[in-house]
DNA sequence: AAGAAGGAAAGAATCGTTTAGGTTCTTTCC
DNA sequence: GGAAAGAACCTAAACGATTCTTTCCTTCTT
């Protein structure tokens, strides 16, 4: 079997509690006693089993990562391996594991993360997406688990520790930017509808015609369902109206790359004949061609801060409720012109 | 406190180990007092403790993936989420839970996994690349871990079970579809050169020149180090060779992307005045303009298989070592055209 | 020189399971 | 009718740490 802690207690003429105490580098073991106890871990090649460390202490150090249903799905985004990689980023400097969900479906998923928590594998979670009526959201909540969402929470914001960007203005912003560039027709390409991100930025884009005293048009508004490609109805149907939009401001860029390649199916030429603002500044919008004007919402950011206040309200269960905005910032490459009339 | 099987036990008026098989679903236990005890964990809201379980039985039921240096770095590219997307699957299908690296440097992996597998966090790892002269690797073995890898292990591949392409192959067809487009000049352009993909594909490369009587000039191989968008000097010189290459076998989509990006500031055009094939066909060979002629690698079952065998792995430590080659094919979209004398 | 004070380490309980090895009670069979 | 067999549970010892409590030495004080 393996070596334990009183393995190297045996070899190191000490009591396993003094073993334990030199691990945890307490102050109440003398130096020499520390000397010889690590030196006998050196020689046995001693390693701490975690799991045994985790029973008696009641704690994992690892957080869960949740991704909406299908984690399968989700990873096809580009917006979750960045929001992973602050995450990680961000646990590794506390010295915390990772583990993800697997779960397919919403139903798994639940099932999955309760497991996990009354399960004791990990000491929180953090929850990459944010949508309506979120039951596994519901259930940590009232169970008094440590979580966080990335993204605003659907009920009861104000009490529920979230990282999440101005999405309203990062809406009216970018809605904004088309009006400057003198567009009039400006209709907005959604993903899906349950997700707040959407309706947030929805919401800043109708105040943002609002204010530049633009006429919201119902006809304008289409909701694509993520990397779902047969599904293109709704734009064809948008782009052949009798006054077709002169500008789109799309939800993000892997939806914008779709819109892209379908205008050009269409014969319409980016930013020749119609404009484009996306969201998330990915990889993508770099690399498309045209490059895309997009918002960068700093997505390893909010992984960043997610993990960061995730460890510390672990760490301390009882402070107050934090909501952090990331900044954002209008990225301007080529997918817009001025109008031509 | 939580709900332990000890409570469940009291309620049930049975023992506690009682309550443990009933759990299992033991043959032992009769239905009568099975139905009794389900009852009594229904009534309690009993959820098992993966922690006492994993201590008591010695296994995790986590498996480890393990990114090369930086998960950080790693998950900029979008190879890795797709593996992982693969590996998930089967972890899920299997009932295993998934951890990640989150070390940056490759002591600290290094490290970081030994404390994982040694800790009993995971009972296997999976790594998701190979590269010359692995210390990591070498560890494993030695230690009689359950581990696959994805890719071919650069020493004792034959004890290793590992999950790969015929990269060999897939480099040689590649470039014999240039030349069969009458491309005679053709470069290749690799990544990180210690990484054995890079190697495989290469040879293959080579191979293709000769059998087609093509040769092989030391000047139209370049090593661009990935993601390093600086790094152009190379690129910049092979085009501007006295006789310039007419077509590219570049390493990976992300890569082409670059290259692609770099042709278009010198004004050359793809495919008119360059043809150009990649690898991997992730979303990106898609998206791109124009579409990339991409070899299909099958990255989603890359990851499948591998979580598949790792836990066949892991449930038969002395089932023979296992060599998994998925297939390839070639995807044909807009970069590659034939040749412009 | 006796007793107090305090530092260092040992002892033992605990965390929540699993599982080998008993025990008890019923059934079967000659 | 009594031994043997078998079903159905129970007891108790792991698993490998942590941590509260106790004990054992020193050293200091008066």
């Amino acid at each position: 079997m393996n070596v334990t802690i009183k393995d190297v207690a045996k070899r190191a003429n000490v009591a396993p509690s003094t073993v334990s105490r030199v691990i945890a580098d307490s102050p109440r073991i003398s130096e020499k006693t520390k000397r010889k106890v690590r030196e006998a871990m050196k020689e046995l090649g001693y390693h701490p089993n975690f799991i045994a460390r985790s029973l008696a202490s009641q704690t994992s150090q690892v957080i869960g990562i949740v991704m909406p249903s299908s984690a399968d799905q989700a990873l096809q985004h580009p917006f979750f391996p960045e929001v992973i990689r602050g995450i990680s980023k961000a646990a590794h400097e506390k010295k915390y594991a990772l583990q993800m969900s697997t779960g397919e479906k919403e139903d798994e998923i639940y099932e999955e993360v309760i497991e996990m928590l009354q399960g004791r594998r990990v000491d929180g979670v953090i929850l990459l997406y944010s949508r309506v009526n979120d039951k596994l959201m519901k259930y940590l909540q009232q169970n008094n688990f440590p979580f966080v969402v990335i993204g605003k929470p659907h009920q009861r914001a104000e009490q529920i520790t979230h990282v999440d960007n101005d999405n309203y203005g990062i809406g009216k912003e970018a809605t904004q930017y088309l009006i400057g560039l003198g567009h009039e027709r400006i209709a907005f390409v959604g993903g899906n509808e349950t997700y707040l991100v959407t309706a947030d930025r929805l919401l800043g884009y109708k105040e943002a015609l609002q204010e530049a005293g633009l006429v919201y048009r119902k006809d304008y508004i289409i909701y694509e369902e993520f990397l779902q490609k047969a599904n293109q109805e709704g734009m064809r149907k948008l782009l052949s109206l009798g006054e077709p939009p002169t500008a789109l401001v799309v939800v993000d860029d892997l939806m914008a790359l779709d819109v892209l390649k379908l205008l050009d199916e269409m014969n319409l030429r980016v930013p020749d004949d119609i404009s484009l603002v996306s969201f998330n500044n990915t990889l993508l919008a770099e690399m498309s061609r045209p490059p895309l004007t997009s918002v960068d919402i700093h997505i390893f950011q909010l992984g960043y801060e997610a993990a960061k206040n995730l460890i510390e309200k672990i760490a301390k269960p009882n402070e107050p409720v934090k909501r952090i905005i990331i900044p954002h910032k209008l990225v301007k490459r080529f997918s817009c012109d001025y109008v031509r009339k």
